[in-house]
DNA sequence: CGATAAGTGTAGCACTGGCTACAAATTACG
DNA sequence: CGTAATTTGTAGCCAGTGCTACACTTATCG
């Protein structure tokens, strides 16, 4: 049961076995939440360029069919982050503002990391959108610290 | 049909449409592909640690149920990347293998980047598992140039 | 004002990847 | 050698997130 018997098993150069599973299983639930990072972050976006969201626009921005959209905004709206009347567009609740700040606060933190390491910008851009939901509070601040550094 | 009407659209600082869909589309295949990568890579670690592969073993390394082991294994055959006999360990075939190979280097690369922008070790370890699918060949690459720079 | 186009929402399907529960095989041991 | 524990495999369920097809509302325009 207990997970001694696994580390005694491993000879050599295996990683721990809590230290694997965690990481594995964090990886895992950050793709349940990205999409609704995803979705405040490209609403939000929307909202403050052209004054609304429209699940075709949303759905045209990230590449898949709008029913899919229009799915994924009512769990947005089961989790409190978005609101919507019928045939019309979507906001934002205050829940969803703030998680759609701290998701832009991250993304752009993420590229310009890649960017200070050299990756070209269009790459960059790309990349950052799935890395940036795995990288953790700890790690976003050692990005933060080294960006600052650099600025110097 | 095409994406003009959507980049006529955007009045002020939204990237372009076809970039951003870009990236959420790459975000979405690349977690298709995760689950083979960490697969084989851990298969590989395990064989060459202790001999063989186990379901079990594996099961307890990613955290998650011997069954969904099973389960995935029989993906991974489906695909080529591996074989077993009933009730016998795992192994890899030449493209897992290769599969495994791409992915611990990649998953090294990573880390080091991690640690070299000031990340803690163990929460680079833990987030590198997240990043790794989403890191493309380019930005690989400028990770390398970056970490070459960095030692001298 | 009415017809057509565009946008929105609903229903139903497929695939992935978790899970539990149960069955079968293998291994360990008295 | 045979029974118990462990491991492996199978079956069936659920949730998430895509899709297409169809229905309905809203907007546009002749």
């Amino acid at each position: 049961m207990t997970a001694i018997d696994g580390d005694a098993a491993s000879p050599m150069n295996l990683p721990p076995v809590e230290t694997q599973a965690q990481g594995f299983e964090k990886a895992r639930s950050a793709q349940s939440s990205a999409m609704l990072e995803d979705y405040a972050e490209l609403i939000d976006d929307l909202i403050m360029s052209g004054g609304e969201a429209r699940p075709t626009d949303i759905a045209r921005r990230l590449g898949v069919a709008h029913a899919t959209v229009v799915k994924n905004i009512a769990r947005l709206k089961r989790e409190g982050l978005a609101t919507s009347k019928l045939y019309r567009g979507v906001f934002l609740t205050q829940a969803g503002q703030d998680l759609a700040a701290r998701a832009r606060a991250r993304h752009l933190l993420v590229v310009d990391l890649l960017l200070a390491v050299g990756v070209p910008a269009d790459c960059a851009k790309i990349d950052a959108e799935g890395i940036e939901h795995h990288v953790s509070d700890v790690t976003l601040a050692a990005f933060a610290r080294f960006l600052q550094r650099a600025a110097l």
